[in-house]
RNA sequence: GGGUCGAUAGCUCAACGGUAGAGCAGCGUCCUUUUAAGUCGUUGGUUCCGGGUUCGAAUCCCGGUCGACCCA
């Protein structure tokens, strides 16, 4: 990581007192760079003309009719094997490798000399056709092999790959290079998104963009992240959620919405958190909060069956398998710390008794926290990391969302479900509260002394008028992490947030 | 922010108070269907950084940097 190459040494034992550069990779093919730079040689080409991905060339091959097809294909030289005169090697591209034959007496004697001096590393192009090896493996057979672009640097080792994390992280090229299920994964993810997409779109909601300078924070409970513009001379925020500007789009009369964007919270770094992530934020009017778990039921389990081909995914942390499939289960908040708490009255219970009770649970309470904010503690640390399968945690308690419509048979609770699989939050959703005067008053309660805090502009909007919604958020990192089975928010974002440092 | 653990060759890892090693990669040789190809030879180190203890430190101690895990 911080280390550097070491200088070339002088070796007295050479013939002429020359510099001997063997053992240090960088500058021997600095010197081959050199080399071919002198021979009229373009170690950077500007192009490389080719007919197929590695993965469809493959597929073109007619089982038994070798030489048929010719194919031109380029990519990352991986492998080599060196027989003298003839080599197998594998080159790397976006689908994955295929295997080059390259022998002498076809590519000739000048071209083999040349190819002799690639290194792993080092993009190549090459034409050739098609056939099978003895052992099976559909192989290009060259007629032609360029060298496309030098690599300076040498790769890491072939068959434990890299492992150093943070070397994975600050240098991931090389990790989407030499670490198969790493490329697997992160390539999972842009397939899941734009699976997401097309759903959404099939179901005519529009896909729309929406700012990320606010001068309020709004939307959620969160730290933000201040910048400042300079012409304006006006200090902005980042968003820490979508919601207030695509709820001003249903106003505006945007029936179907939703936005896929990034927020940013100023707050710690852990397996499950990055500073940085993707929500999905999608509005659905005249629907509510049922609405949104059929609608998210039926995303998940098409994104099980079309992208992933299976409905049972392995659960990295616990080690269970969770099933996507048939309907989900249930269960009213309440029911859940009621039985956790092993207290049936316990929202009959005093502040000081709930206190003593979340304590006996072994849970460390700050006496300073809102009667919700204990019970809601059982929920965070007791229940929400036992519910593997997926399971529709509803009427959560009115206190711990203020954009929520209330339920009308018990106004203490809301009209909401949180998803929670994997023991994690994977979507929240409500039916969203649209009078303005509610909203209001939720809003200056939530908000205390800072009333600055408080979007006035989206109270504005809803005195216009916004129709009945139902509106979910979905975590698209942390939905990565259970259908890919990571263990951590860092192996689904490509580049994770670290420290400032220095690669290589 | 607190605790625990970690950093040694380009990469993956040994050595744990007494001459820093191996595999892969590199360099040189043999080999025209290989699959971690094989074969013979060989180079390569500020042991993360800065202090300290010691006759002697990769190893023990203190401080720092970066990372991993757990907790807040």
């Amino acid at each position: 990581m911080r280390r550097r190459a070491g200088v070339a040494s002088v070796t007295g034992s050479m013939s002429e007192l020359t510099t001997d550069i063997s053992h240090d990779q960088h500058a021997v093919r600095r010197q081959k760079l050199a080399e071919l730079r002198a021979a009229g040689q373009d170690p950077f080409r500007a192009s490389c003309p080719t007919t197929h991905f590695s993965a469809d060339a493959i597929r073109l091959y007619v089982e038994g009719q070798d030489n048929a097809v010719s194919v031109s294909v380029a990519g990352r030289l991986v492998t080599i094997r060196d027989m003298g005169k003839s080599q197998f090697v594998k080159i790397l591209d976006q689908q994955g490798q295929i295997q080059l034959y390259v022998k002498k007496d076809v590519v000739g004697d000048e071209t083999y000399a040349a190819f002799k001096k690639f290194d792993l590393g080092d993009i190549i192009g090459t034409t050739g056709t098609l056939f099978k090896t003895k052992s099976g493996e559909i192989t290009v057979r060259a007629e032609r092999v360029t060298l496309v672009a030098k690599a300076l640097r040498p790769l890491p080792e072939k068959w434990h790959g890299l492992s150093d994390p943070e070397q994975v992280y600050r240098q991931r090229y090389l990790d989407l290079i030499v670490n198969p299920e790493s490329r697997q994964r992160l390539m999972l993810r842009p397939r899941i998104v734009g699976h997401i997409r097309r759903f959404l779109e099939a179901r005519q909601f529009i896909e729309v963009e929406t700012p990320v300078l606010q001068t309020v924070a709004g939307g959620a409970a969160a730290r933000p992240f201040t910048t400042h513009h300079n012409t304006l001379g006006v200090d902005f925020v980042l968003r820490i959620s979508l919601e207030l500007y695509l709820k001003r789009l249903l106003v505006g009369g945007y029936d179907r919405v939703f936005e896929i964007g990034r927020n940013f919270r100023n707050e710690g770094v852990s397996r499950r958190h990055n500073p940085e992530f993707t929500m999905l934020e999608v509005y659905q009017a005249y629907s509510d909060y049922r609405g949104m778990m059929e609608l998210i039921r039926a995303l998940l389990q098409s994104l099980c069956s079309d992208v992933l081909g299976t409905s049972r995914i392995k659960h990295a942390a616990s080690g269970q398998e969770i099933e996507f499939g048939g309907a989900w289960r249930e269960v009213p908040y309440r029911d859940l710390i009621r039985t956790t708490s092993g207290d049936a009255e316990w929202f009959g219970r005093s502040k000081a008794e709930k206190i003593a009770g979340a304590e006996k649970l072994g849970l460390a309470v700050d006496p300073k926290w809102e009667e919700f904010e204990i019970t809601n503690e059982i929920f965070s640390k007791l229940i929400e990391p036992t519910l593997i399968q997926p399971t529709f945690v509803i009427h959560l308690p009115k206190e711990l969302c203020p954009l929520a419509k209330l339920n009308q048979e018990d106004p203490t609770v809301l009209d909401v479900f949180e998803l929670c699989i994997g023991g994690m939050e994977i979507a929240p959703a409500y039916s969203e509260q649209n009078d303005p005067d509610v909203q209001r008053q939720m809003f200056e309660a939530q908000a205390g002394g800072e009333q600055q805090n408080i979007d006035q502009d989206f109270l504005l909007a809803l005195e216009h008028g916004m129709p009945p919604a139902g509106g979910m958020g979905v975590g698209i990192d942390r939905l990565c992490i259970l259908l890919t089975g990571a263990e951590s928010i860092r192996d689904v974002i490509l580049f994770p947030q670290l420290r400032p440092g220095t690669a290589g």
